[in-house]
DNA sequence: ACTCTGCATCGACAGATGTCAATATCGACT
DNA sequence: AGTCGATATTGACATCTGTCGATGCAGAGT
């Protein structure tokens, strides 16, 4: 029922949605730039990055957080990066049992990959 | 000649070089992570995304600054974006006589196309 | 030399952000 | 119920960032 974990209901930071034109279009409006800058934003921190590819590049297309402990911060700051990356609506989380897993939300890789086309 | 108008020498913000595997590629190494953020935070603002978008988009292949003004911040606000664009090393900037002219810096666009191939 | 215009820089300030230690929460298992 | 392990949240702190007004500076034109 992958519930996405609600923790972020109270953080209304204009989620990823459909979106956009490509960066190099004339004229983008204000809104896809304000949307744009919101996925920017996001990937815009090394640890971020790292954790997005880690997610991303998994063979299935999920990954336990308590596989992500390598990346040279403590716990609560990697769950605090995760968070921001959910509410920038670029991934999803589910709790399944002890652990919870993260993945890609649909259409963010293609997305991204519109960005210059 | 082209000077990259050198005011942000100061600035070590480790610019966007040549760079990267794509995102979703396995193992990304902490260092590109690190020049992908770089290239991500910059664009990480609305305001930057717009300035950018107006310079990638122009027939011209660059912008004369002196157009860049119906964005809804005064004109130091503009001039720091576009500090932080250079900085990133996203686009060259160029004096000539009265005016500034900036365009997007090589390869930029190649590299944003890469990142989810 | 003086003035004007276009753009960059400086100084200040409020608000956002990354980090951690401490604590809470949620499931699983006795 | 009680404990334990895995994540999330909270609170505090230092640093970073966006914005503005004021000022500096370079080129053009008089």
């Amino acid at each position: 029922m992958v519930k996405a974990t609600s923790t972020g209901e109270d953080e209304r930071e204009a989620a990823v949605a459909p979106c956009c034109p490509p960066l190099t279009a004339p004229d983008l409006p204000a809104e896809d730039a304000r949307t744009m800058a919101t996925m920017f934003k996001a990937l815009g921190e090394p640890i971020r990055v790292l954790l997005f590819n880690r997610v991303a590049a998994h063979p299935d297309g999920e990954v336990c957080v308590c596989d992500l402990g390598d990346l040279g911060v403590g716990q609560p700051t990697v769950s605090h990066h995760l968070k921001k990356l959910r509410d920038a609506g670029l991934v999803l989380s589910e709790r399944r049992g002890t652990w919870v897993y993260y993945r890609v939300a649909p259409g963010v890789l293609a997305r991204m990959g519109a960005i210059t086309r």
